[in-house]
DNA sequence: TTGTAGGCGTTATCAG
DNA sequence: CTGATAACGCCTACAA
């Protein structure tokens, strides 16, 4: 199981290397005869070439953009930072370069702007959160002219426009809730709570309620009761208050589901009035590790922003550095948190 | 930001390229001015050599090995043969080649028999579960002696011997399932159950014991009462029988806490009669499993042992190829695992 | 169409 | 003690 060199192929085929590499990359140039010669020898041995020579010549830098929302206005998106310089020092020596540009998730025109703005700096690869379709969609379209690669996490995009999705199974994620909530409560009635910020696209919610009710459906029985409420968070009073109608209207909740990252808040609305609820979450945002660890919120599911980012400049890196296939879709496990094992997932 | 190569450092301090690679290897043979004129400019610059450069110019194979438990007896092992293909194809190219040994793990013989053998194959580094401490740091004395770099993963083993250790936290995953517990019941009557299968070190089980317990004291509560029960598994019968009787004295037991991966030997167990007891306990196994999805287990702690041999060997290929440097510790998360997000885990 | 020469950054060797 | 030089495997450029 020996290795073989370029050099070996050229002194097996009788040929120089010049001409090998250039069977090698199809490059042309070369006699029938040649090139019968050396592929002879290629099919008889197994040539791997050696990734590690290839880049100490090249010396390109490649460029690798990522785009995602702001973590000043949704701490969600924090450790993102965290997984980019990792990235980054991993991978610096071979000659990958990291730029972080963020948009304002609450508006559109900044998704846009922003992309188009990384698109003039002429990266290698975009990894993004393509949070507004069709806007996404455009976008991509434009690298695709560009020849930049794009890579996508966090939210899915027609699989026509990426090649490379990371991300979860949100209908999936809304079962594991579902039967979280099981577990605890036994029976009861349920409360589904979407706290839209009008940009969070309908569809990553709907999802996970789609999967939250299919798990209670499933069990075939007539012991819970579920409803759905929108909420809007802009200032916390109204929230509260609509929360708070929203219970009154039914009385008998012991359980709520929240659907994205806000768990925070509606602990923070039910604290007016003594109250037994069961909480399931998304999320290990600083407020809701805190009532995790008190107690306050049962559970919650990691989606793992930072490991998302982690594989997706990796893959690319990878890809442009030592041809790795990049898979098209990578759905990371759905992460079940507690007061107990949180600390383990805050690396 | 640029990046520096010893041709830079050699220019900047008036000296050529060798003298330069002597003083960051010290090698010696440098004159005090020449060593000064250097280390100064070392100190001015961040100097990181190229680890592409390195590898390509000393081209040397590393064999790893690794040393674990026979799979056929314990499928526990079972993934772990992945992970070995999986960092062989990942590093092969960079000249990394791993060996995989197996031991019988009802034999402390077989694991010394194995070890030395390991050792005369003359591995760069080895890999291993050290079951059997005294056996085990034995080994690892006998592996410093011939330069052989040693991790361990799985089971602990006194710092003083193993650079290296890559598993869990055990008494916080006792922990863990003591709250999913608490989740689950709210009260009532727990039995802990070891299944001691001699081998298995006393520590291990005890530790996750421990945080089970520390868990429901901190609890200040009298909702809970804890037994525990050591029991063999060499015959099913004996067992069930075993297992039944203690519930016999322990009527009113509702949750049972399975220490190791053999949770579904409980669950077989208990089949003969009818009951309602929550069972906790560990390891993704084919047939916890299948009761996980029945619904006859209702919380598995995943031990990953597949990411642990992928952790461990890519931090050895990594430490030779590129001098990253190896944390002294690596505590992976306590994956809890129901049946509906198993499957995410089941890569 | 082909072969050869040179260079990427590091290391090892050898002559000075 | 020091500096020049060759080599690792691959790729590019240029000369034949």
């Amino acid at each position: 199981m020996k290795k073989y060199t370029i050099k070996d192929i050229a002194q097996l085929a009788g040929v120089s290397k010049g001409t090998v590499d250039r069977v090698l990359h199809k490059r042309g140039k070369v006699s029938e005869i040649a090139l019968e010669k050396v592929t002879k020898i290629l099919n008889e041995i197994e040539y791997k070439p050696n990734p590690i020579a290839k880049n100490l010549k090249i010396n390109k830098i490649y460029k690798l953009a990522v785009i995602l929302p702001d973590a000043q206005k949704d701490s969600y998106w924090e450790p993102c930072s965290g997984a980019i310089k990792e990235v980054e020092n991993e991978f610096q020596h071979f000659g990958i370069e990291i730029n972080k540009f963020v948009f304002d998730a609450s508006e559109t025109s900044s998704f846009l702007e922003t992309s188009l703005n990384v698109i003039t700096t002429k990266p290698d690869a975009i990894l993004m959160v393509p949070l507004f379709q069709k806007e996404a969609k455009e976008i991509v379209t434009k690298c695709n002219i560009n020849n930049i690669k794009v890579s996508v996490f966090n939210n899915y995009i027609d699989s026509n426009y990426s090649n490379n999705f990371i991300g979860q199974d949100l209908y999936q994620s809304g079962r594991v809730a579902a039967k979280l909530m099981d577990m605890v409560l036994k029976k009861g009635t349920i409360g589904i709570v979407h706290i839209d910020e009008d940009y969070q696209n309908a569809t990553h919610l709907q999802e996970k309620e789609k999967g939250f009710r299919s798990y209670f459906n499933s069990l075939n029985t007539l012991d819970y009761d579920i409803t759905t409420i929108h909420l809007n968070y802009k200032k916390s009073e109204s929230f509260n208050n609509s929360l708070l109608s929203f219970l009154d209207k039914n009385p008998n909740i012991n359980g709520i589901f929240v659907t994205i990252s806000k768990s925070y808040v509606v602990v923070e609305a039910l604290k007016e009035r003594a109250s037994d609820i069961a909480i399931v979450g998304y999320d290990l945002v600083k407020k809701n590790i805190d009532y995790l660890k008190q107690g306050e919120i049962d559970f919650l599911i990691h989606q793992k922003p930072k490991q998302q980012v982690y594989m997706g400049l990796s893959y690319l890196a990878e890809y442009f550095l030592f041809d790795k296939e990049i898979p098209s879709q990578l759905l990371l496990p759905l992460d079940i948190v507690t007061s107990e094992n949180v600390d383990g997932y805050l690396m």
